[in-house]
DNA sequence: GTTGGCGCGTTTTTT
DNA sequence: ACGCGCCAAC
């Protein structure tokens, strides 16, 4: 046995060092997760020099802050003996490998949401007309949703289609995802869902896995066919040890599905490990985070246990204050208190606009903070413009990145950048097409220069000078930030051998928007602080119609906002403080009066109460 | 018939 | 910060 980590508990070290073929750790919040799954996978690669590993994660970011920890723990490089990626990155790389066998070619682009929604749109005008477009019940964003769903899940579309809308023409809805298909097909796209599906069908097509094990983060968060995925290692001869937390599980919405937890063990017969033993939290907050997620009608039953002893272990408090307002003034106030001491503290909150009171409270005292979530650089209007550019010169009959280019000059809207659009994809070359519009000459030159360049860093610099003219006019109030991040985009260049990789990069691996002003105070929705953990944590507005949220209407949805409020009192390492405020300002001017929290109902016992204002 | 300006509302959003 | 709907102007 190698003492790769000598701190480890009992129930840590079992997980590390079990030889099962199939495992599930369920690991609590704040029960050392990483670190488990990290000193396994160390673990691993020491005993066995010559095997292969794969280790798949949710995010980027989770991806290489655990090959560092692994790398720190054995001293070497896991080069060639660790695979570390998302799952999408992985599924794009093995498609590339294999997409002669699975009848497609390796040079696709991989669409984002919001280009597989413009697609959508696309579709919808192409289907119906103008007034029939207007009197639908569900909407390009809705088909695309269930759309989604359904096939990371496994499941029939139209089903679905039918028990949410009962009175709709479904062979119209047959035609939509048909034509979508084929819209994907013909530009040779590939969306999120593809490189899962493609994903599947790729590792199926091989006669043996290539890694002796493969380890699974955040394994409440997967969806059908990612499990499917792991099956079929399975079966071609992988072990497969999978960490996660059905507490924890906050992204159903999105198609995961935490009850892949169950199928595991009862499919692979897996062992289960729980690990229960707390390293984060006091036994006050840990005993209200219980209480709160006992009452959940199906989860793995663990009890999280505390081993941080504090001599100032106090209850959580519930804070009344008389409006919104007051509460980002008090929390303001009292982040400032606790930043002084040299603490970590955070607002947490349900959806972005109810951190905005705070922010700009905070923005009045001076105080400087960070900002988690929202939406990334990569995502922005100047970034997908700038990369569109890119996208036609490697595909001229990349629609939706030749429309989002012609859209903008003037006089180009809609209906002439469709008309364009059409003439280029239907057998007509880019060049003709273009010399028809007088707004356009501009454009057609540049494309004639682009066209002659051979070298990649230069056709950058080529777009970079030729849409930043355009940038000035599209966005006066702010092109100079604009024009900053096109320069961190020219500069990342040099991390890609290729444009298609780094074509891939930006929707793959999306930059932050964030520079850390200060890290010790944050603003961050819960979803965005998930894994994340704060000394201090105020949770904010804990009033019914936010916890749950009002839209949250089924069993499901309820018991998922109660993982959601149950993933935020678990972020917190020393205190924690519930904010309720008894009105809240709308915005007609009126003051609709607040009851509290479901979830907070008869647990007295738990909190101390105290009112300010 | 189209384009483009303006005001409004906003659940969360790993890829 | 952005998308959407509405409406005036071309």
């Amino acid at each position: 046995m190698y003492i790769l980590d000598s701190n480890l508990n009992e129930e840590q070290k079992r997980a590390v060092y079990s030889d099962s073929r199939a495992l599930l750790i369920v690991a609590g919040a704040g029960t050392g997760k990483t670190r488990v799954l990290t000193t396994r996978a160390a673990r691993l690669i020491k005993e066995n020099p010559d095997a292969r590993y794969l280790l798949l994660t949710f995010t980027k970011k989770a991806a290489m802050e655990m090959t560092t920890r692994v790398r720190d723990l054995i001293r070497e490089d896991t080069k060639n003996r660790l695979y570390s990626g998302t799952f999408h990155s992985f599924c794009s790389n093995i498609i590339r490998r294999h997409s002669e066998r699975i009848g497609l070619t390796n040079d696709f682009v991989i669409i984002d949401e919001s280009d597989s929604l413009d697609l959508m749109k696309k579709v919808f005008s192409r289907i119906y007309s103008k007034e029939k477009l207007d009197s639908l019940i569900f909407k390009p964003k809705d088909i695309l949703s269930i759309y989604s769903y359904a096939r990371n899940n496994n499941q029939d579309f139209i089903e679905i289609i039918q028990r949410k809308y009962k009175y709709v023409n479904f062979e119209d809805i047959k035609k939509i995802v048909n034509l979508y298909e084929l819209s994907k097909r013909e530009r040779n796209y590939l969306d999120f869902d593809d490189l899962l599906m493609y994903g599947l069908l790729s590792i199926k097509a091989l006669e043996k896995s290539p890694f002796d094990e493969v380890l699974v983060d955040e394994f409440q968060d997967t969806n059908q066919i990612q499990a499917e995925m792991l099956y079929r290692f399975y079966y071609l001869g992988s072990r497969i040890s999978a960490v996660g937390d059905d507490a924890q599980s906050i992204y159903s919405f999105r198609g995961a599905y935490y009850k892949n937890m169950f199928d595991f063990i009862k499919r692979l017969d897996a062992e289960k490990i729980i690990l229960s033993s707390n390293y984060r939290s006091t036994q006050p907050i840990l005993d209200i985070a219980n209480s709160i997620i006992q009452s959940s009608y199906n989860s793995i039953k663990k009890e999280l246990i505390a081993n941080v002893k504090l001599k100032d272990n106090v209850k959580p408090k519930l804070v009344i204050v008389s409006d919104d307002w007051e509460e980002a003034r008090y929390v303001a106030r009292e982040m400032q208190k606790f930043n002084e001491k040299g603490l970590k503290v955070a607002a947490l909150y349900r959806a972005a606009y109810i951190g905005r009171n705070l922010e700009s409270q905070l923005n009045s005292m001076g105080i400087k903070y960070s900002f988690y979530g929202g939406q990334k650089l990569t995502e922005s209007a100047h970034a997908k413009d700038f990369m569109s550019f890119l996208r036609v010169f490697v595909n001229p009959k990349d629609e939706i990145a030749l429309i989002r280019i012609l859209r903008m000059f003037p006089g180009i809207g809609e209906k002439k950048a469709e008309k364009i659009k059409n003439a280029v994809i239907n057998g007509g070359n880019l060049k003709i097409a273009l010399s028809k519009e007088k707004n356009l000459e501009e454009l057609n030159l540049f494309f004639e220069k682009l066209f002659e360049t051979t070298d990649w860093h230069d056709i950058l610099e080529l777009i970079f000078n030729f849409y930043k003219d355009i940038m000035i006019r599209l966005y006066p109030e702010n092109y100079e930030e604009r024009e900053a991040d096109l320069i961190k985009f020219m500069d990342m260049s040099s991390n890609y051998d290729n444009l298609v990789d780094y074509l891939e990069a930006f929707t793959l691996n999306p930059v932050e928007r964030v520079e850390f002003d200060n890290n010790n105070v944050i603003l961050s929705t819960i979803h965005s602080a998930k894994g994340l953990e704060f000394d201090v944590v105020f949770l904010l507005s804990v009033i019914e119609s936010v916890y749950p949220h009002f839209k949250a209407q089924s069993t499901d949805e309820i018991e998922e906002e109660r993982r959601l409020f149950y993933v935020a009192i678990t972020r917190a390492k020393q205190r924690l403080l519930f904010i309720f405020p008894r009105h809240s300002k709308k915005n007609r001017g009126y003051f609709a009066k607040n009851t509290i929290s479901p979830f907070l109902r008869e647990k007295d016992s738990y909190l101390d109460v105290s009112i300010v204002g």
